[in-house]
DNA sequence: TTGAAAGCGCTAACAT
DNA sequence: ATGTTAGCGCTTTCAA
């Protein structure tokens, strides 16, 4: 491995001399920077970061933890993330818990045993106290994402759930569905909650009773969509739901296996409408109804975020960026046989 | 930051013996471990990493270098690896290329700036002399999985392309279909090709003569199946093919939209198998005849063989794994109706 | 069983 | 414009 003494050596100059070089430092004479630079090249050499990260205290990593990286929303939220600070010189670590609260936490310590510079964090649950029980944490700027929690003030970059739910909801009414039904993650979480909230508002606002036959709380994940699908339908025509929203796209690929196996035909049995809108949810046909692409924008938000609480351009620590939302129709809600 | 000396102020050792404390050095007395140990939980101290790894030389963080995470193969891979070595006491760095040779490239050298210990690597193309021009990485470890490169031996976790593709024609052409349609890759990596070998040679021993018409090699992505069953199946019937096997799982999710746009019913008026399955998958209806699920298996595989790399337990530098393959029977080749 | 001291490769304060 | 020096927190001889 090359060092800058070694480069001090062939060069003739001095280590600080190969080091400004190496930086752009401004104090250093144009010609004696171009030797410099060439030698730089021919050993192909890269500063030691294990060594930078000691003396500046700076490791220029950030951590990225979330539930499931094969999860297209999160991933592509990752993709986002590492590509934004990929353009700044860091390095984004990515941890998945597997929707555990361990798992989670036991991630945000092993971050904090390398000492990233900052953590954004897709938590599972709703309880924000735990957090304050990790040592060391409250030095570590931190942003999170997709689900709030109770507890003291946070950084978060959220997407306005009730108002996103009721736009999908007065879409479905619109059509003429009067039951809608709507699954849902854990109820305690934010994300799930407010989704649930803004369903029910826009059944109220539409004159519409609310049934609770029709709400089903699980888990995220393609099995739990599948196995409520398959509950909601089962029941007998007439009681059960003629349109249902799913309030992510695991969800919505489970429901869609569910209602393809009842033998059922989308929109025309029944319409579908979906939160979330990863890539894969484009392959599914009928192309579903759901919410404008914003996986990308979630990213670069909280990246962003970070990024300036850690340049400490920002000491805040109650920012709130809210990514708006948009109604992007498709061939699942019965809109017109001709868009899949 | 607590720190050693810190320890050892506190608690009168010297930090050489903080240090034998922390690492279970047998030279050190019980009791004096046990006080130490207690400061150091009540203190929440963890090694800084930057130092251990300048010091040691060693950085315990191997990469994993895929073209996409949000691809269901290469995440569930990924999170085997990411397993593995969280229990090995490693850490994971994923890096993504979105099949481009010089992201590859880019990760490669942003890793080994790292001094990351080793890395796992997914490659774009099927040429491996690019390889041997990247300074510094002769002296990492490196496992190359999914695809073999040309040039000098490397090591390897792979699955046996040609007779796991033979696996899966066969068992179409026992469906009766005579007019199989293949849908793969670019047919310059090495999995691309022994998949359409494979193929080819199980037409070649049921005496059926190949019909280059019925083959399509693009690019992996839901796209390119997409694009590729409309083409494929958009000509006259008696022309068309009557089965389709497609050579990924994103391959595959294109052609399933494809064919529902068609207004075709799997299996009755199209066949389907596909190479891969990962858990999204599943979600689909019908269910598809895919192989077995080795994600995992590939992930445990690569990462075991790098880490007895890294601690010179192997020094050959042409290991090779090959993953078994087996048939998962779904409802999507026609076995049988009540399979999904 | 314990401790002192050197040094990994780099940055930054302070010379010159 | 260039060089000297101290030290980040740890591991590792070597000595006691």
């Amino acid at each position: 491995m090359t060092t800058l003494k070694d480069l001090a050596m062939e060069t003739g100059f001095s280590i600080k001399t190969v080091s400004r070089a190496i930086h752009d430092h401004p104090d250093i004479k144009a010609e004696t920077k171009a030797a410099i630079m060439e030698v730089v090249r021919k050993r192909s050499f890269t500063p030691n970061w294990a060594a930078q990260s000691l003396r500046s205290q700076r490791t220029r990593t950030i951590g990225f933890i979330v539930p499931d990286i094969t999860n297209g929303f999160f991933g592509e939220i990752g993709m986002g993330v590492d590509a934004f600070f990929r353009a700044q010189g860091y390095t984004t670590l990515i941890c998945f818990t597997s929707n555990s609260r361990e798992n989670e936490i036991a991630s945000i310590r092993s971050l904090l045993a390398k000492s990233i510079d900052g953590i954004i964090l897709a938590p599972v649950g709703n309880s924000g106290e735990y957090l304050d029980g990790v040592p060391n944490l409250a030095d570590t700027p931190l942003i999170l994402i997709d689900n709030r929690l109770s507890g003291p003030p946070r950084n978060y970059v959220l997407q306005d759930n009730e108002r996103n739910s009721a736009l999908l909801t007065t879409h479905m009414l619109g059509h003429g569905h009067s039951r809608v039904g709507f699954i849902s993650g854990p109820i305690e979480e934010s994300s799930a909650r407010e989704r649930f909230v803004g369903f029910r508002e826009a059944l109220g606002k539409a004159g519409l009773s609310f049934d609770d036959s029709l709400i089903r709380s699980g888990d995220w994940g393609i099995r739990g969509g599948f196995d409520a699908t398959l509950e909601l339908l089962g029941t007998g025509e007439g009681i059960r739901p003629t349109a249902l929203i799913f309030a992510s796209s695991p969800l919505l690929l489970g429901g869609y296996k569910a209602i393809h196996e009842l033998g059922l035909a989308i929109p025309e049995d029944i319409a579908v409408a979906s939160f979330e809108h990863p890539d894969v949810i484009d392959a599914l046909s009928p192309r579903p109804t759901t919410l404008g692409k914003i996986e990308a924008d979630i990213g670069a938000a909280a990246a962003s975020m970070l990024l300036s609480l850690i340049d400490k351009k920002e000491t805040d620590t109650s920012l709130e960026t809210i990514i708006p939302g948009e109604l992007i129709i498709g061939g699942s809600c019965g809109c017109a046989a001709l868009i899949h």
